[in-house]
DNA sequence: CGAGCGTTTGAAATCGGTCAACAGCAGTGG
DNA sequence: CCACTGCTGTTGACCGATTTCAAACGCTCG
C-alpha cells in the first residue's frame, strides 16, 4: 500500500528555461497572482525543477524535513493523516493550482502525507527561498499568507461538514465544492471524473464506502446526477446546493435588488 | 444570543505604554518568539491596542472586513460557523497566546465568529504593519508563517478526530489536548476548569450534548477523571491517550533504546 | 480470460441521536 | 432567607442513520 517516494526527475537537467511561471497557464491561481510581469520573472527562479508522480506516489510523507512546498501543476493528489492502529484519515484532495507541503511549515516537518491519485507533476518551491524572496517582493508576501489562510478557511469549512451535516449533505456538499473548484481554474464543471475511490471520498467525509455508493445511487435515482463508474455528471444544480444547506450562489443575483 | 461588537477599550488614551510585547509573558508562545530584543521592541509598536471582551462579546463576526489579527492576552474564545438553517459548529477553543483571525486574509473579511467564553482581553495587531514589519524582520515573517501552519495542522488533528474517531475517543482527545496546551502555557495541566458548557464541547467534536455528559460519566466512573460541574481533573492520563488511540508521548522516552 | 479490486446492494447490528423527565445551581425578587 | 425561574447538566428509554457483515457483480489489467 505505502508507495516510497519518487523523485523521479532529480538525475540532473532540471534547471531548465522551461519551468516558468511567466509562461504558466495556472499564474493566475498559484504563487504570482497580483504581481508584476518584472517580479514573476523572479519568481521563476525559486522553481528550480518539477516532480512527475506517477498514481500512488508519494509528494512528501509524514515526518519528512521541510525543504519545499509545492504547487500542483497537473493531475490530483490526496493528503492523510494515519493514526497507529491503521484508521486513516484523507485531509484534502488538490488540484492544479493548489499549494501543498503547508503543514510542513510550523514543525519544519510534514505532518501529513500527499499522494497522487493519478499521473501528476508538482513545481518544487524551496521554502527559504521562497521566504527570502516574499522578503523582498512584498505583493508575494501578501500573496504566500492569502494561500495560507484560504487552506485554513477550507479545512474549516470541512470541519463544518464533518461536524454538522448527515451523509447525503456531505457528499451533496463534496460534489459541490469539487464543481467550483474546477470551475475557478476554467474546467469543465458540470461534468468531470473523479480520480478517487468511493472509499477515499468516504474517509474524506467521515463516512464508510457502503454509504457514499448508496449515498451516489440515492442522487442517481432523483436525477440529482448521472453516474458511470467515476465519471458525474451534475444534474439538477439547485437540488444539490440545497441538500447541502447552501444557497445556490448562481441565484443571489437573481434574487437581490438591484442598486 | 448574538451580541453585537464591543470595542470598550477605543476610546482614546490607547497607546498606552504598557502595552509592550517586550514585558508580556506570554512573548514566548506568541508573535516574538525567536526574535532578538530589539527587534520585540519594534513588534510592540504594533499593538496599539488592546479588546476587553465580556463573556459573549464579539471579537470578531463572519463577513466582518479584516483589520487586525489578535493575540489572545488572557481568557478563552471560540470560533465557529454557522449555516443558514441554524446549526453551528464551533471550529476552534482559544487560549493565551494564541493568535485569532488568521481566516480573515484569505478574503480580507474574517469567516468565523469569534466569541469571548469569559472575560478576556486580546491585543490588536494591524494586519497590514504586520506584514509591513514582517517584511523589515524576516524573523517575524518565519514566525508568522509558523502560527499560521500550526493552525492549520490543528484544524487538521480535529479533522482526523470528527472523521475517524468514536465519541469516547474525541472526548479523550479533547482532554489531552487542552492538558497539553495548558501546560506548554505553564498552567496546572491535570486539573482546569472548562469555560465552555457540554453543548459547545459536542458542538466542537461533532456530537450532541447529551452523548458529551454521557462520556464524561462514563470517564469519571472507570476512573479516568474526576468531574465537578465543569472542573476537571485528570487522573489516568495513560488511559486517556490509550482511548484517544494515541500513545502517551511521556512513555516513549522510557520505551525507546538508548542510543 | 481470469484474478483481484472496487462497487453495489441487502439485511442485521450498533452507536449516537432524539425525546423526555428531572436534578442542580445561579440569579431574581419578594 | 426562601420561593421562583431559567439555564445547564444528567440519566433513561426508544429510535434511526450509519455501520457492519455478507453476497454478488463488473471493471481493469496482466
Amino acid at each position: 500500500m505505502v508507495r516510497h517516494r519518487v523523485y523521479r526527475n532529480r538525475i540532473g537537467g532540471m534547471k531548465e528555461l522551461k519551468n516558468k511561471c511567466s509562461t504558466c497557464v495556472l499564474g493566475q491561481f498559484c504563487l504570482p497572482v497580483g504581481l508584476s510581469p518584472a517580479d514573476i520573472g523572479r519568481v521563476d527562479s525559486l522553481v528550480d525543477k518539477r516532480l512527475h508522480l506517477k498514481k500512488g506516489d508519494s509528494l512528501y510523507r509524514h515526518g519528512d524535513p521541510l525543504s519545499a512546498v509545492y504547487s500542483l501543476r497537473f493531475g490530483s493528489l490526496k493528503t492523510e493523516h494515519t493514526l497507529p492502529d491503521g484508521r486513516l484519515q484523507i485531509i484534502g484532495f488538490h488540484l492544479p493550482g493548489e499549494m501543498l507541503g503547508l503543514d510542513g511549515i510550523g514543525e519544519s516537518q510534514y505532518q501529513l502525507n500527499a499522494i497522487a491519485l493519478e499521473e501528476s507533476e508538482a513545481c518544487v518551491i524551496d521554502f527559504h527561498e521562497l521566504e527570502g524572496l516574499a522578503h523582498q517582493i512584498p505583493n508575494l508576501q501578501q500573496q504566500f499568507h492569502r494561500i495560507m489562510s484560504r487552506e485554513l478557511t477550507q479545512d474549516q469549512r470541512h470541519l463544518l461538514s464533518l461536524g454538522s451535516l448527515r451523509a447525503e449533505e456531505r457528499l451533496a456538499g463534496f460534489l459541490i465544492n469539487f464543481s467550483v473548484r474546477l470551475a475557478a481554474r476554467g474546467y469543465l464543471n458540470n461534468e468531470f471524473t473523479l480520480r478517487m475511490s468511493r472509499e477515499e471520498i468516504g474517509s474524506y467525509l467521515g463516512i464508510k464506502f457502503e454509504t457514499v455508493s448508496r449515498m451516489f445511487s440515492r442522487f442517481a435515482e432523483s436525477g440529482l446526477i448521472q453516474l458511470q463508474q467515476r465519471h458525474v455528471k451534475l444534474i439538477d444544480m439547485d437540488g444539490l446546493y440545497e441538500l447541502a444547506g447552501q444557497p445556490n450562489p448562481l441565484h443571489l443575483n437573481t434574487i437581490k435588488t438591484p442598486c
